[in-house]
RNA sequence: GGACGGGUAGCUCAGUUGGUCAGAGCGCCUCCCUUACAAGGAGGAGGCCGUGGGUUCGAGUCCCACCCCGUCCA
């Protein structure tokens, strides 16, 4: 081994990369048991992760880096396991995200999407992600991800087209799907209509405005009306009171005027009219609230939509038409005042919905959508979880996932966007509407800019039946159109393929619905679509459903509620057992991080500067299930030092190596040290195999790093160096015990840092080859496998009933030696200068004295001069150092604040012996459980041994 | 308004079914470049585990109330 190929500080830049093509180009991201291969076996249950597609377009994020971490943590503690795994990989198309990113690229040259019309812009999108759909998933690679790439799927590919077709036509089929006209949030940017889930409610300085709704008899009597949204009033059509509101009561039945526009609507009575809110009449808008929209429909008033998908007012606003929401907003008010109908305005704080995207004011608006009838699949996934065939960890969310599904509306699952899956309905120009026209004259274009004629007219609306009249229903004109709008009167033929003529009076007039699907109906059926379905295949078969469905919680509703939904309705069967919800990655501070902010950690800048391993680590390690985690560069570097911790004990155990010969004369004889080495990594494996089952995975991170650095680098190393020295067997035995417990380390650290592990072990594996070939004392069970990601996973051997003493042995060993190094710190003893001592330990001097250059040279004592006796007295001029039964003698005079110093310790130990006997003696002894109370008596005992040797001590 | 999470050392956070749980990292103080590692080693200071009750032999850990902070839902 070269100092090259093993600097002193591990070369990540350089190791990464190259081991992620080994393992990938041997084929180890393959599920070791495939139904692809021959020597299949489909009896054997694998374990299977989808992973949560992160937008094709998009750049890797510290969710993604979470994600990916947890993860490939869980896949190849699996593969090690010896378990066949898969880990799908694999991208979405983010329907509004990609559209607007290529429409601001189109911007720049000063078109929109209408100019090039939707068969040109979906070419200009596919070639975008062309262009950008592989860095998210090169950039995925670079996190580890030991993910089978050759089954990468994209939402957009044909086969998971298919399945999303197949999906629609399923829930067409059952009723489940439904086209309806209600209020549904419209985003006037994004001119799209967007779900429930999509619109957040943000609090704004607002203004509440009091005007008077006169009535129309002319009396000048008026009912005094409040409203946040004044534009809306051009839109009403009733104004609504609580009958038993005796304020106004009387006006029931009679007629108001819409201010400004004089149009007449009546009075009417509503028990859903709240008494308390302004001044308790309600004016009613159904073409732009929910809750008006409710109450029209109750009480069979009109529906008037007074603005367009831009947000500007049209025609129905009369001399408003034209303006710009706010515009108008104004200039009514303005008018309203000047006609004297203008009661006051008070300053009024309430929530406003915006868009989560984007944030900008969403308008509800009467429209007419698609919608899933959501109700019959939120019962079944309830079910699915209230009986335990889904478990989700942790499990307060479960909770969450409860209220939601109790409280679920229908899905609207419609966007007026040009790229996703279009919504596979046809509409039959021949054909008779409900109402018995021609349905030709129900489908309506919205051109914007308008469509230009050749009489030099624009045409900004126009009906298939006009279009036809004037020659213009051709596709290429249809599909620049900025909206198509199809009445309820129109019914849609809905089938997995394009049919070439209305199937019943055979016309080939036929318009495709404009609407692509909601992005999430196809990442609902992520977990089965990626594997194959609808069709049977054998990765279909065996694969699903899959094991672990991993993700942010912040996802729980927009995605794994309906995957579960959608799983169980069409395959019947829970998509996953396991849902496991990360938190959201924030800064050091605890704020989340956004580009405004600036405190956007860049993953790849950490890779860049840290390494792999030690992102992973800390984001790992760092917090706990479901809780946010605060990153900082400070945590990272300091995980970054641990990997190159690892890196170094390996550095000692493989130049230990030459130090021992290459056989044993004798049975082993260990020493006290390595018998507590052993029994403490069996411990150690006990509990993070333990702490895995409950997917407790930082916690038992925690505890590898502590035992790796506390235990084994602090303290075994040290003990080693004089065991190596020794030479002979001593060497032998140490240099086995220090290649088992460093290769159980990096096996169980392998999934939490892949690269530091895997470049280390395949030294370690190679130096030991090479040293002592196929000895059996230095190869594990069943021989050196090709590479760690795929060594077997360390387990536990049962405890042989030594271990505990010895362990407790080492641990009073540690003691003593604190004491002895606090004792020189204090003293100000030069480190270079070592000590003699009397070490009197009674019937522990055989195991000490197995440890006996060990101890000397942690304590930095002399070890021609340290003796270890079972008695003897002190010798003159000594000082001594208790711990528990033992004394040491250390050759340097007394010293009077060490005296003070075991005055306070026996004060310490005798109020600890007090209350212990108080503890005895009480209920405690009765009540507790045995094992509990014969701790507290070896603890009584212990310090009670104590207690003695430090009044002899002083005495 | 409802639900959930958090309030533990100066900072950021762990603490698993109540019984060495009072911890880690960073920061701070003292010393040390000892041939694995100065991205390191040794020693040290620092916390009545938000407040008040309760259950229990025993409570950061369970229950109730309250006070702050945050998130989600209405």
């Amino acid at each position: 081994m070269t100092a090259q190929d093993f600097p002193k500080t591990f070369d990540f830049r350089q190791e990464e990369t190259r081991l992620y093509q080994t393992w990938e180009q041997k084929g180890y991201f393959k599920p070791a048991n495939d139904p692809r291969n021959p020597d299949f076996d489909p009896s054997i249950p694998p374990f299977v992760i989808s992973m949560p597609p992160p937008n094709v377009t998009g750049e890797l994020h510290l969710g993604h880096a979470m994600m990916v971490a947890l993860e490939d943590m869980m896949i190849r503690q699996k593969r090690m396991e010896g378990v066949p795994t898969l880990w799908v990989p694999g991208t979405d198309h983010a329907g509004i995200a990609t559209q607007l990113m290529v429409e601001r690229a189109l911007a720049e040259e000063g078109k929109t999407r209408y100019d090039l019309g939707r068969q040109a812009f979906e070419e200009r999108v596919w070639a975008w992600k062309r262009k950008y759909g592989g860095i998210i998933t090169t950039q995925i690679r670079r996190l580890g991800a030991s993910c089978d790439w050759d089954r990468e799927k994209f939402t957009l590919d044909p086969d998971l087209y298919r399945a999303v077709m197949e999906a629609f036509v399923r829930l067409w089929d059952k009723g489940l799907i439904y086209r309806g006209y209600r209020v549904i949030n419209w985003s006037p940017g994004l001119q799209t209509a967007v779900s429930d889930l999509e619109v957040e409610y943000k609090e704004v300085e607002g203004r509440l405005y009091y005007f008077k709704y006169q009535l129309a008899d002319g009396s000048g009597d008026f009912i005094p009306v409040a409203t946040t949204r004044p534009e809306t009033i051009l839109g009403d059509t009733a104004v609504a009171v609580h009958p038993d509101d005796e304020r106004y009561r009387r006006y029931v039945g009679r007629e108001v005027v819409v201010p400004m526009l004089g149009r007449t609507i009546p009075v009417i009575a509503d028990e859903r009219v709240d008494r308390e809110f302004g001044t308790g009449a309600l004016k009613i808008t159904p073409g732009h609230d929910p809750l008006d929209f409710e109450i029209g429909q109750d009480h069979g008033l009109p529906v008037r939509i007074v603005m367009d998908e831009r947000g500007y007012m049209n025609e129905e606003a009369g001399p408003y038409a034209g303006l710009d929401r706010f515009e108008a907003r104004r200039k009514l008010w303005d008018d309203m005042r000047a006609a004297g109908l203008v009661l006051k305005e008070e300053p009024y704080t309430h929530r406003i919905p915006v868009a989560q995207r984007g944030g900008e004011p969403i308008e509800p608006m009467a429209s007419v959508q698609w919608f899933v009838r959501i109700q019959p699949l939120a019962e079944r996934a309830l079910q699915a979880v209230r009986e335990g065939r889904i478990r989700i960890v942790p499990e307060r969310f479960a909770k969450v996932y409860y209220h939601w599904l109790e409280n679920i509306r229908d899905w609207t699952i419609s966007r007026q966007l040009w790229w996703g899956h279009r919504i596979p309905a046809w509409y039959c120009m021949d054909c008779p509407a409900k109402d018995g026209r021609r349905q030709a004259e129900h489908v309506r274009f919205i051109f914007n800019p308008p469509l230009s004629l050749d009489d030099g007219q624009h045409l900004a609306m126009a009906t298939y039946a006009e279009l036809e009249a004037r020659g213009l229903a051709r596709p290429e004109i249809l599909e620049k159109a900025a909206h198509m709008k199809v009445d309820l009167q129109v019914r849609p033929i809905v089938a997995r393929e394009a049919p070439e003529r209305c199937p019943v009076c055979g016309s080939p007039r036929l318009v495709q619905e404009a609407d692509v699907l909601d992005t999430w109906f196809s990442s609902g059926l992520w977990p089965f679509s990626t594997l194959g379905w609808p069709e049977d295949t054998p990765d279909y078969r065996y694969f699903y459903p899959t094991t672990v469905m991993e993700t942010g919680y912040d996802i729980l509703f927009f995605w794994v509620a309906r995957m579960i939904m959608m799983g169980l309705e069409f395959t019947d069967r829970e998509p996953f057992r396991v849902v496991y919800l990360h938190g959201l990655v924030r800064d050091e501070k605890g704020e989340k991080m956004s580009k405004t902010k600036g405190n956007v950690i860049d993953p790849l800048e950490v890779i860049a500067q840290y390494g792999t391993d030690a992102l992973r680590f800390t984001l790992l390690v760092g917090g706990a299930p479901g809780n946010d985690i605060n990153l900082s560069m400070k945590k990272i570097a300091a995980n970054r030092n641990f990997a190159n911790k690892v890196w170094n004990m390996g550095r000692f155990v493989l130049r230990a190596l030459d130090k021992a010969p290459t056989q044993a004369q004798a049975p082993a004889d260990w020493t006290l040290a390595d018998s507590w080495i052993w029994a403490r990594l069996q411990d150690l494996i006990r509990q993070v195999n333990a702490l895995n089952e409950r997917y407790l995975f930082g916690e038992a991170g925690k505890l590898i790093y502590e035992f790796a650095w506390k235990e084994f680098a602090d303290w075994y190393l040290e003990m080693a160096k004089p065991q190596l020295a020794a030479g002979g067997d001593r060497a032998y035995y140490t240099a086995q015990a220090l290649v088992k417990v460093l290769d159980a380390i990096l096996r169980l650290l392998h999934p939490y840092t892949p690269f530091v592990t895997e470049a280390l072990w395949g030294h370690l594996k190679a130096a030991v080859q090479a040293r002592f070939g196929d000895n059996p004392d230095f190869t594990p069970e069943g021989g050196w496998p090709d590479m760690l990601i795929v060594a077997p996973w360390p387990r536990s051997r049962p405890p042989e009933g030594w271990e505990d003493a010895k362990v407790a042995l080492f641990q009073r060993l540690q003691a003593l030696v604190r004491a002895i190094r606090n004792y020189r710190a204090e003293q100000g003893i030069e480190p270079k200068t070592k000590l003699a001592a009397l070490l009197v330990a009674g019937d522990d001097v055989p195991a000490l004295a197995s440890v006996h250059a060990g101890l000397a040279l942690v304590a930095r004592l002399d070890p021609n001069r340290l003796r270890i006796v079972a008695q003897g007295d002190a010798p003159p001029q000594a000082t001594a150092i208790v711990a528990g039964p033992w004394v040491a003698y250390l050759e340097v005079p007394r010293d009077p604040a060490l005296l003070a110093r075991m005055q306070k310790r026996l004060a310490k130990v005798e109020a600890e012996i007090r209350r212990l006997e108080a503890l005895l003696a009480g209920p405690f002894a009765e009540k507790a459980p045995p094992s509990v109370v014969a701790r507290a008596r070896d603890q009584l005992a212990r310090y009670r041994e104590e207690a003695v040797t430090l009044r002899r001590q002083l005495a």
